[in-house]
DNA sequence: CAGCGTCTCAAACGTCTGTTTTAAACATAC
DNA sequence: GTATGTTTAAAACAGACGTTTGAGACGCTG
């Protein structure tokens, strides 16, 4: 095999797929991304991966499963990528080696985002598609793990964003990072409104591209000034 | 019947459909919104309309022409209101009764999307939740019909933003209306990234509420100096 | 009352779904 | 070399799916 890096910080990376699961992983992916989880038969996986119908619910208990297993080898590793630049920025700053202000803290999710796009040994982009899929549609077991294991990511860069932005109601915070969470993922993911009216103009798979144009984006909407009661200034 | 004002300015407004059709239309909105279209099937929606399962056949021709319906249904009130709001602001920039700014040309497509999701007649905030799963998976057929009819409302938006932010290249233009469109529709929708991980904060169901956070954001990121080459200022 | 569209209804169509079952192939350890 | 647990293979399962059919009910207009 190629994967594990020689020291495994503790926890166990990856649930050391069998050479047969992780094609069925693979193939699984990219479908669930192109056609979504309902329109995705077991039996167009085994095909495209080139193994029995039958070894999925060997591997995988089910088709739900399987999702969940699809979305867990991506999205773990990438929360913990997460939370490891953000503890990093608070370790910094605090030796005053960085400063902590809304960018570093944006950079902190935009980063891990950024790395994984530009891996195709990790999938590249399809991850964050099938991530703007589950934010929309939305799927009851996914949600319970999310909250369960991952909840207190959100709490941390919830109260990150509560210090650089001091001005600011917590309602507000927790407004600015949902409202740039979803504008990254999304752009991220390529669901682009001018594409789907034939309008493109801004074709850019480039994830690099992306992140030159929605950063400045994100960070000046984070630092807009509030609005008062309704319209008067 | 209680829909048509006085004067339909020259376009048929509804295509009037019969009692049954509208049930089926309604039942098949809610629950094209809550579960998807693949997830959805004809006879939970004839069930819930109350109606036979061949009358969807009959009105409708098929499944996918029946999501197009439930598309259309509020889509097209929605784009020429929308393209009217354009117009009105033009016309009374010209006339200078009106500036014409970012807030201004931001407004034109808020106000429209906000008066939707206020009228419960029309559906609410569900049609703007069809709307961003329509944007996440692609429909191909609804992606052909949007570029030939409604091309030129996204073209429209992009000139008029173009002229009230003359600083930006055509591309940045393009992205900026991109995020701006993406991160609207996404808050109307609720699809939220805190809430997925149980830490909601933002429940906000009441459109104005939303409305007040997420247009001084949009404008903020719209209004951001571009970032140069990398990093570098 | 006859004639004729419009519409509803129950039943059936063939196909595809996720899942299970059975048997066979395989590797590794005794 | 045989035993043992693991992985694959092909076929079959019951059920749900979108769609079609053909007969009948309804409300018109003549």
């Amino acid at each position: 095999m190629k994967t594990s890096s020689p020291s495994d910080a503790g926890m166990p990376a990856e649930p050391k797929y069998s050479e047969t699961a992780l094609r069925i992983l693979e193939a699984a992916e990219r479908l669930f991304v192109e056609l979504g989880l309902e329109a995705t038969s077991l039996r167009l996986i085994t095909q495209q991966a080139g193994v029995n119908l039958a070894a999925v619910n060997y591997h995988f208990r089910s088709k739900d499963a399987l999702f969940e297993a699809v979305f867990a080898r991506r999205f773990e590793p990438w929360a913990r990528e997460c939370l490891r630049e953000l503890e990093r920025l608070e370790a910094r700053s605090s030796a005053g080696t960085a400063r902590f202000d809304a960018e570093a803290v944006v950079m902190c999710y935009v980063r891990p985002a950024l790395a994984l796009s530009k891996d195709p040994s990790r999938g590249g982009a399809l991850f964050v598609r099938l991530f703007s899929r589950v934010l929309v549609e939305n799927h009851r077991a996914l949600r319970e793990t999310l909250s369960r294991d991952w909840g207190h990511l959100v709490t941390r860069y919830t109260e990150a964003l509560g210090r650089v932005l001091p001005g600011l109601s917590a309602e507000e915070i927790a407004w600015r990072l949902h409202l740039g969470f979803s504008v990254m993922f999304h752009a991220f993911a390529g669901n682009d409104i001018l594409k789907l009216f034939g309008r493109s103009a801004v074709s850019a798979r480039d994830p690099d591209l992306i992140v030159k144009h929605v950063v400045p984006f994100v960070l000046a909407g984070m630092g807009a000034a509030p609005r008062f009661g309704d319209g008067t200034p």
